[in-house]
DNA sequence: CACCAGGCAAGTA
DNA sequence: TACTTGCATGGT
């Protein structure tokens, strides 16, 4: 069986078990942006704390958030944890839009996914997992996005080596798939789905819906 | 009490 | 290139 195939075992495995999951749950493509930052290395349920401070002061668009002194910003934000460094780079990612496409949204997402990436790497603190969520999920271009949950998931069922770096794993998914946005986004959202409930301690739980892969695929 | 959460950049060797 | 460390709140 091709790479493909397992692909897609895996992902209706997870789509059977799970159900759509319909990512990414902003109401605007300013409100994912944001929430992209404030979700690195923290729990969704403290990013959506941080969300309701901003929307409750108005200041969920580019425009509220761009006079904003950064100690105001990093008071709003404080459940979304690591507050001051995540002002910063709120503000970093506003001045980059405001900067390079006079504060249009819309404009940085009609641009190819390569330039998108290339530009939203190069704003500190945007690394490869947020810039590609932005892509995918913001200007919903297919591009595959990595996490944690990824690495650990495919490194436990064996399906691949544990010295894999970002852009490996994300080239299994990339070359092995149907480049559509709808597909790429349910999947990462089915990932992270199925990290939360399994696959968090070492050996796999009896639940586990990939439990069948174990032995037939090497 | 400890441990983890939808990372990233800067420092070190 | 390959580690290590700081950043921080809130849930289990």
């Amino acid at each position: 069986m091709n790479t493909g195939d397992t692909l897609l075992i895996i992902y209706n495995l997870l789509l059977s078990s799970f159900g759509k999951q319909n990512w990414w749950p902003a109401e605007t493509k300013v409100e994912m942006i944001v929430g992209a930052v404030l979700t690195q290395n923290t729990s969704w349920s403290n990013v959506e704390k941080a969300i309701r401070n901003l929307r409750a002061g108005d200041l969920l668009s580019i425009e509220g958030l761009s006079n904003m002194p950064l100690n105001v910003l990093s008071d709003y934000i404080k459940p979304a944890g690591y507050f001051n460094l995540k002002a910063r780079r709120l503000k970093n990612l506003i001045d980059f839009v405001n900067d390079r496409y006079a504060g249009n949204l819309d404009e940085l997402f009609s641009l190819d996914i390569t330039a998108i990436r290339e530009g939203l790497l190069s704003v500190n603190g945007i690394g490869r997992e947020t810039a590609d969520s932005i892509v995918l999920y913001g200007a919903e271009l297919p591009l595959f996005v990595i996490d944690t949950y990824t690495y650990r998931i495919l490194t436990r069922h064996g399906l691949v080596d544990e010295n894999i770096d970002y852009s490996e794993l994300q080239a299994i998914f990339m070359d092995n798939l149907p480049h559509e946005a709808e597909l790429f986004k349910e999947f990462h959202a089915l990932i992270v789905k199925a990290g939360k409930e399994f696959c968090k301690k070492k050996p796999l739980c009896i639940e586990c819906p990939l439990r069948i892969l174990d032995k037939e695929i090497s």
